[in-house]
DNA sequence: CCGTATCCATTCCGATACTG
DNA sequence: CAGTATCGGAATGGATACGG
């Protein structure tokens, strides 16, 4: 039989589950929040077929996650972008990722990057220093707080 | 196909989805997080059919979310208790929580319930005052932060 | 009360092939 | 590049019946 729809539940947890408790999802709101816009780009960085990307991109647009417009490199295509209902899922997944950090264990070699919390985008140049003052430098690691972490990595599978 | 695991993903976020992607853990461990421990608590609460709860309860249990004691009434029975790691999704809820608030409409007449963070349990008596200082009854509302929140309701759908 | 065991329907995911 | 169209396999969810 049909599972349950929770969209009419009083719990909000079991609401925001409706809508985005599928596996995909988060991934792709994730991926958009670190700037990602093209069919191409979540195709590659999810590692997903075209059929099911196509259908998780929808049901976004349909549940006002993220929105279509024109391609901005001019082409015949689409772009997808997070509206600001899609944007406020940030806390979600750094909450989620924060987690993930502490209690799943991640693969060898595996790096993380750091999101500008304000314009809710990957921190692409960015200096770290250790609390001496020191800049570190490339394969060295520091501790960070919660909510300066919303994970992620350079390889093509999540 | 079989569903790519995603468990020695680089990213925190995929790999917390890997483990509690799905769509029952999350709404067995905000009831866990509740006070529930006992079986018929949890199938009361969430309405599902047995045997599905007893997978979910078991894959928590596998996953050490979830471990289970002997019940606490000295019934013959098991009680399902969270582990450490399974309290610590706390965040994660809160942030669902406060996202469905905002974002997805909640049926007429629900009510939100107030947690405590120390504790991680349903505060059952509570003082709500206003800013001048009022006490505030039943019925009666106010706006409070995310991080106070945790969301629930008292209906038995989630 | 706390499960286990079946059975069935549906959904979901992935591969592949095809199109403009 | 950005999809659409099928297809099959697998996991999931629910109902129900049964047992300690």
């Amino acid at each position: 039989m049909r599972r349950k729809s929770l969209s009419g539940a009083a719990c909000p947890i079991a609401r925001t589950l409706d809508v985005i408790g599928d596996w995909w999802s988060l991934l792709i709101v994730r991926d958009a929040l670190r700037g990602m816009r093209r069919f191409s780009e979540f195709e590659k960085s999810l590692g997903v077929s075209k059929n099911i990307l196509t259908r998780r991109l929808h049901a976004l647009v349909r549940q006002g996650i993220l929105e279509t417009a024109p391609a901005a490199d001019g082409s015949a295509y689409r772009e997808y972008r997070l509206t600001a209902k899609g944007r406020s899922l940030f806390q979600v997944l750094v909450a989620l990722g924060q987690w993930g950090h502490e209690n799943a264990a991640a693969p060898a070699g595996s790096r993380m990057i750091m999101v500008d919390r304000e314009h809710r985008r990957p921190v692409r140049k960015l200096e770290v220093r250790a609390s001496d003052g020191r800049l570190l430098g490339p394969g060295e690691t520091m501790m960070v707080r919660i909510g300066e972490l919303a994970g992620a990595s350079n390889t093509n599978q999540g």
